[in-house]
DNA sequence: GGGCGTCAAGCGTAT
DNA sequence: ATACGCTTGACGCCC
């Protein structure tokens, strides 16, 4: 089991997810962005292994416009040495990498121009992994998409796309996660049984929106969609902000919560990643709850 | 050098 | 019909 926070990490010095406005776009401003993200990228890998965090999210926004018709400079080419050496910091540390495209990424879109968008983002997504030389278990985790008053078309259009339009590179790392309003767990079993797509399980999300399922059934059957090279099962944990409107995700690890998940989910292995807003510092929280809470320390073999 | 309107992109929901 | 939230920040124009 490992324990991870996405994106951001808010005791380093830099930013890994600067990006500029398409406006001012231009090559110069690309690398130099790119690049600083890229080194910070470094630092964040490093400031994890020394704090023993073994997974984590990589920004989208990492290479900006990667996928946008604006990008006309070979990114790819520019940074493969930069981008292999950030790949072997996290191989030989045994970490776990995960990506998160935004909200505009809708394989199932009606609109032919959102779809073929979102084909061309998912792909800079595997290509920045595959450039990182990681394997299969680095993964792409994606919402099914939008409902369009009709569900059933709609999942039947993910199907479609997933099949007809992906190619093999983004179909190896793509995973699809329950979200909070549109789609639970359920609906992504369904598109996983025509697709093999793996299911990431998203446990806030599947008490904001479920079908009243028990946490250890939908554990198995989530578990089982991630073949041997997709590596353990990745889990989204995160917990309601007191006080905020439902949804919101909790500003700190509350200890409680985390504890009753744990001990709620059975003997599985899997790997947490914690959408948290302090990021790293919940991570290093959880790490020590599991490390000297003795009712899990059963859970904390590796 | 600080203030603040705005940022590539899409959904569903509330109003 | 329009604004809002979504991880919220931070870019960069304006003074």
């Amino acid at each position: 089991m490992k324990i991870g926070y996405p994106c951001i990490n808010t005791s380093v010095e830099c930013r890994g997810n600067r990006t500029f406005r398409l406006a001012t776009y231009s090559e110069e401003k690309l690398i130099k962005t790119a690049g600083s993200n890229i080194d910070c990228l470094k630092s964040i890998l490093s400031y994890n292994i020394s704090h023993g965090i073994l997974f984590f999210r990589i920004s989208s926004d990492i290479i900006p416009f990667a996928s946008h018709p604006v990008m006309d400079s070979d990114w790819q080419d520019y940074f493969r040495s930069d981008l292999e050496e950030a790949g072997e910091i996290v191989k030989s540390s045994g970490m776990r990498i995960s990506m998160h495209p935004d909200q505009f990424i809708v394989l199932n879109s009606p609109r032919e121009e959102v779809v073929s968008r979102s084909i061309a983002e998912l792909e800079y997504h595997a290509d920045l992994l595959n450039l990182m030389c990681l394997d299969a278990s680095a993964k792409v985790q994606l919402h099914a998409g939008g409902r369009y008053g009709d569900p059933e078309s709609a999942k039947n259009r993910f199907v479609s796309v997933y099949r007809e339009r992906l190619p093999e590179k983004v179909k190896k790392r793509l995973v699809i996660e329950n979200d909070d309003r549109i789609y639970p767990v359920k609906d992504c079993l369904d598109i996983s049984e025509k697709t093999g797509i793996p299911v990431l399980f998203d446990y806030f999300h599947h008490g904001l929106r479920s079908h009243g399922e028990d946490l250890p059934g939908l554990l198995e059957k989530t578990f089982a969609t991630w073949r041997r090279s997709d590596g353990v099962p990745m889990v989204d944990y995160s917990s309601q902000e007191p006080g905020s409107r439902p949804g919101t995700h909790a500003r700190t690890l509350d200890r409680q919560n985390f504890i009753d998940f744990i001990q709620k989910s059975g003997n599985y292995d899997f790997d947490i990643m914690l959408e948290i807003k302090d990021k790293e510092k919940s991570a290093e929280k959880a790490l020590r709850i599991l490390e000297h809470d003795p009712r899990l320390v059963t859970r904390w073999t590796s």
